[in-house]
DNA sequence: ATGTACTTTGACACCGGTGTCATAATGTCG
DNA sequence: CGACATTATGACACCGGTGTCAAAGTACAT
């Protein structure tokens, strides 16, 4: 045996005077195996160090113990660093694998190539959780690619109609109601909103949608000019904000569909000189540790990251043992901070 | 073929008219098939949507083309969050891994478990990164364990002498000679140190010592009273400089070991009704996004994450390939806020 | 025509486990 | 004591690829 590679089963079935087949039955616990047989095999591979081989594992139990997540690149082509708010998603889904006893592979996927379910077709994984905003590209159609191979799949973010896959989202629209209640309550009555309010980002879309029918019922409508076309980061909310100021559109409450936009925006509305909160209120999107820490600090919807890992995880989990599951919506959080409070 | 599960090479075999070996050949690109016949393969393929089982692939060429990342838990045994530090690192770690064509693992470990080379062992990974703060527990007999195995793994963090290990850090030492030399500039003369400055957080007395030593330089001693004890926590920055402050410590300069013990530390300076940065300089250590958000802004060491995840990989990568590596030392760099200038 | 080299292919063992089936050993009951 | 159930074990096929080897086919030189 010597270092010569690592120990297989048939050396500790060798060492233990039993059979393979034996060795595997005991390792694993069987109630088929003779008790003291069992002490015998583990004590062996105890001392010969020895670890099943998933490979050989896996290939014959056609099934992995592991889960994969596709983690979309930012449309940023920011090349430095991941949005910080999947980045607690990633953090939390690796916890909750963890407690389920599930190893997690984790894919960086570029736009351009081509993810088409290269985990679980190559059995590496027994299901996969894609991670990522919006809806560029071919994503429908790839989508389409995974229910049509029964790929166990489940997505974060917005439900989009039509659409057959399972998703784990939080409550976009609930949340863009509570921005809304939130700012009708301090009195404020001309609102902006920042962040892309078409279908390429379906959540931002639902917080939108919740936002301005809730301020529509208490008849403080938003006009056109008061939305801003911006993605999920600091240096697009910095000038989407600018170029409202620059056309002069008033307002008194600003609510982004992200706190990196947000942030841009407190940095753009304090070098225009306004005060926050007195002459802007501003509300945020995720609750990101930055919101916490930024003068003032964020008022922001808050989404359960934890949560959320854990629920991608469990539905999963479900799906693959065939269970019927359905959407989840996570109930959003008002986070009250400095934004919009002396 | 219909819908029965994944179609095999076998499948392939059948419809393409040629052995199953050939088309492992063909699908592999062998010179050794003849052109046609690959193209005949590669166009059945895609037809039924072929994907190599890697557990087939992987048992038989004993490889995976797969790095696995054991992520250790803080030992704050604080369920919520990881250390946005270590997040960042896991972040241009899976980043680099997709560069390079790599898939990662990522298994986040709790202290208690046992974690021994769970995967390289059992042939998931072709090597293993190691994370984590510190040199707790039995970590030293583990790496031990790992050495004698001939496990492939580098590890982040610290040189400890003695160890045999090959790591990727950043100038620990350098980055507190920066931070002195930095303070010494600005006129201080009263300092104190807060974090670990003990063997148990080789990284942090790394960085102490480099601190240390330059103000001795200038003749600017360091006395016992001036370190504080703490954990890479906000919590534990807070509750370390009060203490500070109620032993009647007097200091006109903070360097804390991490970000996160700085952030805490100003927020107990302030309540002191302290001024930062005219009454103490304060200057952290990481760079993290929260730095530059707080007020003041935080002067800090920064640790570039993206190098650090690039060179991990490939330095773990050469080691794999049998390569003769060295431990790497990642340049530290002064990032000024203001929270040491105004 | 024969020998040699080269190209292309198929048969087959193999990686290291798991699950099925047959068999041996032991126990139970009428 | 024979019939039968129960327990414990080994032999063996199998998962889906990869690598080796032999052999068939073709080209070219002698």
């Amino acid at each position: 045996m010597k270092t010569k590679g690592k120990a297989t089963s048939f050396d500790i079935a060798h060492f233990a005077g039993v059979s393979q087949s034996t060795v595997s039955r005991a390792l694993r616990n069987s109630p088929l195996v003779n008790e003291e047989t069992r002490r015998k095999v583990w004590e062996v591979a105890k001392k010969l160090n020895y670890k099943v081989d998933k490979n050989a594992s896996n290939l014959r139990t056609q099934q992995s113990a592991t889960l994969a997540i596709l983690l979309f690149e930012d449309p940023t082509g920011d090349e430095s660093q991941i949005n910080p708010f999947f980045l607690n998603m990633l953090g939390s889904i690796t916890r909750a694998c963890a407690k389920e006893g599930y190893d997690l592979l984790v894919s960086f996927q570029s736009i351009s190539q081509d993810w088409r379910a290269e985990y679980e077709d190559s059995h590496r994984a027994d299901g996969i959780i894609l991670l990522g905003y919006g809806d560029y590209m071919d994503y429908q159609e790839r989508l389409q690619n995974l229910l049509a191979q029964d790929t166990k799949f489940v997505c974060w973010g917005a439900k989009v109609e039509g659409r057959q896959d399972l998703t784990v989202s939080c409550d976009n629209y609930g949340g863009g109601q509570l921005a809304a209640q939130h700012l009708i309550e301090n009195g404020r009555k001309h609102c902006v909103f920042i962040g892309d309010a078409s279908e390429h980002s379906p959540e931002f879309l639902t917080r939108f949608k919740g936002f301005q029918n809730t301020l529509e019922q208490h008849n403080i409508p938003l006009g056109e000019r008061s939305i801003a076309n911006a993605i999920s980061t600091e240096d697009s909310g910095y000038h989407a904000t600018r170029s409202l100021l620059a056309n002069n559109v008033k307002f008194d409450a600003l609510f982004a569909a992200s706190d990196l936009i947000a942030i841009g925006a407190i940095k753009a509305l304090k070098e225009a000189g306004l005060k926050i909160p007195e002459d802007v209120n501003v509300i945020g999107f995720d609750n990101i540790a930055a919101a916490n820490y930024i003068t003032p600090s964020l008022t922001t919807i808050q989404q359960n990251t934890t949560l959320a890992g854990q629920m991608l995880v469990s539905n999963l989990l479900s799906l693959i043992r065939g269970e019927q599951i359905v959407d989840t919506l996570l109930p959003p959080k008002l986070i009250v901070r400095q934004s919009t409070t002396k």
